[in-house]
DNA sequence: ATGACGACCTATGGTCGA
């Protein structure tokens, strides 16, 4: 199963880039962040059409979330992260899918900073910090993909100089990342390539994408029943480079669902995947989202 | 310190992103 998250920056604006990347990758769960438009903006016919169920969390203008399955409906299991009922922005989704709790997150950039901006980005960190502690405590296969704007260190980046008083560098924000991590998440990206520089994001000034001046801030980070699935990851550069991209690619992880690296195999992935508290609200849609995608992926 | 580019909106320039 390919599992990817892509900044699209503006859904409507980059549909026939997301068709063409669907068509050529065929990932099997998509997360998107940026989609800048409302829910009645959404084009989930042409989504639809491609062959992928799809749920969004959408907001005029700005921020938007969404999940997309192939062959499959993803069942949601929340909107919004918990612990600011004042919250407005559309910045999380999760939803189940082939046995995978899947969150997409659209961390808040906190430009300028210092300021409120960053101050709401720390909070909303924090706030991620503590649900995801609560993900990994229910023992469910899960992945947090998204763009969470940070550059995790110095080595995400192709030079940190220009970039020293942006929010995605600062201490506070290197920090909440690194807590995150301490977790028991894997980062897919560096772990895949643990001595490479790899970038998910360029920006479309000072000719950046020419001289591959790239970021790394979109991340997939898989808890320990998915980081044993993991088969590869990568980035599909490609997407950047295409008329009228996106300033960031997508960025994907394979995992194998049915050989788990250690011994407790499909069945135990199977057994756990479904029993959530968040997932039992939805019992009805259970058996959708636990058949398998019809087409094995092979990986 | 600013702006480079691009997307969005009861727009025609301001605001936001990273």
């Amino acid at each position: 199963m390919k599992l990817a998250t892509f900044n699209i920056n503006g859904i409507r604006s980059r549909l026939p880039a997301l068709l063409a990347w669907l068509e050529r990758e065929a990932p099997d769960v998509v997360c998107l962040q940026e989609l800048k438009a409302p829910d009645s903006g959404f084009p989930e016919a042409d989504i639809n059409r491609a062959g992928y169920g799809a749920i969004r969390h959408g907001q005029v203008s700005w921020n938007g979330v969404a999940i997309l399955a192939k062959d499959a409906q993803p069942v949601e299991t929340r909107r919004g992260l918990p612990g600011d009922p004042d919250d407005t922005h559309s910045r999380y989704i999760e939803a189940a899918v082939n046995g995978v709790l899947v969150g997409c997150l659209y961390l808040p950039n906190g430009n300028p900073q210092p300021g409120p901006k960053f101050d709401y980005k720390l909070a909303w960190f924090e706030r991620l910090i503590a649900y995801a502690k609560q993900l990994l405590d229910s023992g469910h296969p899960v992945v947090l993909a998204g763009d969470y704007n940070v550059v995790p260190t110095d080595f995400d980046i192709y030079n940190p100089r220009s970039w020293l008083k942006d929010a995605l560098l600062q201490p506070e924000s290197r920090a909440c990342y690194a807590r995150l991590l301490e977790q028991g998440w894997t980062d897919a990206l560096r772990t895949r390539f643990p001595d490479e520089q790899v970038y998910t994001f360029w920006d479309y000034f000072r000719q950046h994408w020419e001289r591959n001046s790239g970021l790394r801030i979109d991340h997939l980070l898989l808890n320990k029943p998915v980081a044993a699935m993991m088969r590869d990851a990568g980035v599909d550069r490609w997407v950047r480079g295409e008329p009228h991209a996106s300033d960031h690619a997508p960025a994907w992880v394979v995992l194998d669902l049915e050989g788990a690296a250690d011994s407790t195999k499909k069945t135990a992935v199977k057994k756990t995947a479904l029993g959530s508290t968040a997932a039992a609200k939805k019992s009805t849609a259970r058996s959708t989202q636990a058949t398998p995608s019809k087409k094995k992926t092979g990986k």
